[in-house]
DNA sequence: ATTTCAATCTTGACAGTGATTAGATTGCGT
DNA sequence: ACGCAATCTAATCACTGTCAAGATTGAAAT
């Protein structure tokens, strides 16, 4: 793991912080959240076995850290497939690149809710989808629908892309050659 | 943890490897799976730490067999879901049911869920839930749905009680306090 | 009833883990 | 140039999963 063995590193990393977490995102894509040892990590950095305990208070703080920068990844995702949505649906689009994220990286999904509950109101990927959702939603019915409305068909859509993320990651469930096509089709179903 | 250190035990347990399971169970109900040891779990059964490994090939093998428990309990819960359904839409008594199995046992969605990606094809519950939902869906159809639609159909319908499950969990997004009525409109606005 | 055997359990050990402590090193602001 | 605070090392602790060797036992076979 980019173990560079032969340059003698300074006393002082002067990165450490930003590489553990950047190894770490590594890590849990290749072999998962479990098989993680902050020994292994810093070891992989050149640096004694205590020495993230200078950056992190415990091994549970470091995972936090690192379940931020994916959370961010998402969320740009999210970002990206809104901005480039044109007239096309884009609660529909939003649904694509949440299904599509986690079925590049599968084990950030395992990662991310298999740890503590996520708090879904501060959930920066619920949050953006949420105001574009309830957006769309306002301009397709000419602003007639209330707040409860809103919030519960917010609650299913999200529920629904949720699930099909998760069986994305499954074997033969989905149509993977063809998940955009696959998650359209689907998501069409329970369009508003 | 049950620990009966005045009356002493014969040598051989004699219930040993039921007992883990069941002492599994509650741990992972109680605190989660990931404070979960096997030397704490022979230690409440009055058993030495390699006693288990008796009856278990690893760790992994052992949460598996408690995977198993419940996974039969979840489709225990269904399939009384689905007896008890009567008049009512069957599907979305079969929804409330996963959900509320989660709900009340929020420890065992994160256990169940965060473990190797579970293979949906022989993953008892959904199984029987396709086999109701495939049959409710042609009586309401007159038989007039293709393979290909009802697949659909299953996928999303069983992805929306997923991601709704999940959501009962955390705090401030479902109305817990009538999960029962919240689950009914929620699934209504999707159904078929 | 005795023998035998496989299942079960104990003891003792190993390597790996998260975490803490005391002390070494060093960059940086004053 | 000095000194402090951030950062690192070395050593250690309790705990973990797991294994090998041997002890104990119930039950089947003789």
């Amino acid at each position: 793991m980019c173990a560079k063995k032969t340059e003698v590193r300074p006393y002082h990393h002067g990165n450490l912080k930003e590489e553990l977490i950047e190894n770490g995102l590594r890590y849990i894509d290749k072999y998962g959240v479990e098989s993680l040892s902050m020994r292994k990590l810093a070891e992989a950095s050149g640096v004694s076995s205590a020495a993230p305990y200078a950056h992190f208070k415990n091994k549970d703080a470091f995972l936090d850290a690192v379940q931020d920068h994916i959370t961010e990844n998402l969320t740009e995702a999210l970002k990206t497939a809104y901005e480039n949505s044109g007239d096309r649906e884009v609660l529909i689009e939003l649904g694509k690149s949440y299904v599509k994220f986690f079925y590049e990286n599968p084990l950030y999904y395992q990662f991310i809710f298999a740890r503590r509950s996520i708090d879904i109101n501060t959930f920066p990927p619920y949050q953006f989808y949420c105001e574009v959702a309830s957006e769309a939603l306002k301009k397709m019915h000419n602003k007639r629908l209330n707040k409860a409305t809103i919030r519960k068909k917010n609650i299913t859509m999200w529920a629904t892309v949720h699930g099909l993320a998760r069986f994305a990651l499954m074997e033969g469930v989905l149509d993977t050659d063809n998940l955009d096509k696959e998650i359209e089709q689907l998501l069409c179903s329970i369009e508003v």
